[in-house]
DNA sequence: TTGATTGTTACCGG
DNA sequence: TCCGGTAACAATCA
């Protein structure tokens, strides 16, 4: 489920339902009692978002720290309370609004320590402000990792998945097997800036748009893609090929971005 | 029931 | 130390 752009957006959407509120906790599933314990009657100071990572400051300085991984969704509600749908691991009630999170690799409190370890850990997140691309930039420079998994390492540059990866070097023309250390900071600069265009735009629209132009549209059309899954380059019409990068497929077009 | 999937980590071997 | 390969885990939907 989640990019960048969907725990950004939560992170936004959930700070405004519950900062400064006195929040009650469940663990639906009973795997999370000891946690929801802990939390449960604490105040939520902040919520933010370090990549993919969601994290919910509480006073006392704990954290509650979730990653979706590739099936965790977030469900929001408002009150009363309905019963949980599916393997909802933890349950956020404030004065009027309920959110679910169903499915997490990870759903755990933690400390000071563990918190600054894991922003240690993250490399510069394009959507925050705080970003130091430079530092992505240096260990794409130095490495003979390909761009198109490099940009799938987290702790390189955060925020971008499986099909902004995709989308993002096609966009830029550059082929995903291009070794790192071939990628001139030109060539990292734009990589960075339409990677930022593209997930702010997903954060607003709620959707993965990469098409120019192209408005979120409504029904079960969620995405609005150039190749990502598709048959044809919109571009020049050549078949669309697929390879796996570091066990997920990647999708290009060998005429608008060719290997030098 | 099967397969695919907007993710990550641990471990092993070269 | 770096890097590729593999397995494990998570939950849902078509």
């Amino acid at each position: 489920m989640p990019e960048g752009h969907t725990i950004h957006r939560a992170a936004r959407d959930h700070h405004k339902k519950l900062a400064g509120q006195r929040l009650k906790v469940f663990s639906p599933q009973g795997r999370f009692e000891a946690g929801a314990k802990i939390l449960t009657g604490k105040r939520c100071r902040s919520v933010e978002a370090l990549g993919k990572h969601l994290l919910y400051w509480f006073e006392t300085d704990d954290v509650l720290h979730i990653h979706l991984g590739l099936f965790g969704r977030i469900r929001n509600r408002k009150l009363p309370l309905k019963e949980p749908v599916g393997a909802v691991r933890v349950r956020l009630v404030g004065r009027g609004d309920c959110i679910d999170i169903n499915g997490p690799t990870i759903c755990e409190v933690i400390g000071a320590e563990e918190t600054e370890a894991l922003f240690d850990r993250i490399g510069p997140d394009v959507l925050r402000a705080d970003a130091e691309p430079k530092k992505a930039y240096e260990r794409i420079n130095k490495s003979r990792v390909s761009i198109g998994q490099l940009l799938m390492d987290q702790s390189v540059i955060a925020g971008i998945g499986n099909i902004y990866r995709t989308e993002i070097l096609w966009r830029q023309g550059i082929h995903p097997l291009t070794p790192g250390k071939m990628i001139d900071e030109v060539t990292f600069n734009l990589i960075w800036e339409d990677a930022r265009t593209l997930l702010a735009l997903g954060v607003k629209h709620n959707a993965i748009i990469t098409v120019e132009n192209k408005k979120p549209g409504r029904g079960k059309y969620r995405e609005r893609v150039n190749i990502f899954n598709k048959m044809k380059c919109p571009k020049c019409k050549k078949k669309i090929e697929n390879l796996e990068i570091a066990g997920r497929k990647a999708y290009l077009c060998i005429r608008c971005q060719p290997l030098s």
